[in-house]
DNA sequence: ATGTGTTCCTGTCCGC
DNA sequence: TGCGGACAGGAACACA
């Protein structure tokens, strides 16, 4: 479920709550996720103060001392607040509910629970330095909304690359936080089809790809990401993204490029569903 | 080396 | 209503 936009908005969301804070008590709900939690990770979290709350791709990482806590939210992952103000609200503490699998309980009495229904979700816990060389970290390309992420380089990443553009945008190799609705947009609003061979895209619309890519995102985090079934700010709010989709979700409904007439199509690319209108994009 | 298909898991929705 | 199947924001892994 969460892509860059989702994550973005969740770190947003606990920084204040979390930065600067000590771990008072972590209760584990059960022994993992996709992956079993490392060894001893309450008690090695306990009594560690977060320095600071930080995004790669759509991993959240949490610096402590001398060691980094890794999230990932999975399809399904939310991490929300209780007990302390968040906006306008102050969610009390409730009985932990079902698929809350971990519980952060901070030094302020702030409470962050990650629920995660399908358990596609990760946590774990390295030594800082070995950061670059972490297995899920290791491979990311370039942030998309970071310098490092710009024309040339996509043109190099995709150069002779036969897979379909969807697919490639989708690999976090090339771009890294990308998911399946971005991807569908960003196609969309270049007037890219899906299908198109990665490779055999012409130099303008590479370059004109790039900053669609990122207004893209900014929009989507402007908005609080994407709320289609599971996603949640950390307040525990909607996502409002889902109002502005052009293409995702969107099959068999009229194009909205104006003077357009068609109509949006479905077509399933590795495994995943892209959705595009047939007739804005070539 | 690249590319695609399968798999993990729960929940929801749609057609019969 | 109940039941079966399709599908869902990800991505590691196994295979051609």
């Amino acid at each position: 479920m969460p892509e860059l936009p989702e994550v973005e908005t969740v770190r947003r969301g606990l920084a204040p709550v979390m930065e600067g804070q000590r771990i008072a008590r972590v209760t584990l709900r059960r022994a993992g996720l996709r992956w079993p939690f490392p060894k001893d990770l309450a008690g090695r979290l306990t009594g560690q103060r977060i320095a600071h709350l930080r995004r790669r791709s759509k991993y959240l990482l949490v610096d402590l001392k001398g060691d980094v806590m890794l999230i990932h939210l999975g399809m399904s992952g939310r991490m929300t607040v209780s007990g302390a103000p968040m906006g306008r609200f102050h969610r009390p503490h409730g009985a932990p509910q079902k698929h809350d699998h971990v519980i952060f309980d901070l030094e302020s009495g702030a409470r962050v629970t990650l629920n995660d229904p399908r358990r596609f979700g990760a946590v774990d816990l390295f030594a800082a330095p070995d950061e670059a060389a972490h297995p899920l970290l290791r491979h990311l390309g370039p942030e998309p909304l970071g310098n490092a992420f710009n024309a040339p380089d996509l043109r190099q990443r995709l150069s002779g690359k036969r897979s379909p553009i969807k697919t490639a945008l989708l690999d976090q190799r090339i771009v890294a936080g990308l998911g399946n609705i971005y991807v569908c947009e960003a196609l969309f609003r270049a007037g890219i089809h899906p299908a198109r061979a990665a490779g055999r895209i012409s130099k303008p619309r590479i370059d004109a790809l790039v900053p669609i890519i990122r207004e893209v995102l900014n929009v989507a985090i402007e908005a609080g990401g994407s709320s289609l079934r599971d996603h949640r700010q950390a307040s525990g709010d909607l996502g409002y993204f889902q109002h502005q989709f052009q293409v995702y979700d969107r099959e068999g409904a009229p194009c909205l490029t104006l003077g357009c007439g068609g109509h949006i199509r479905r077509i399933t690319q590795s495994g995943r569903s892209s959705f595009y209108c047939p007739r804005c994009q070539r």
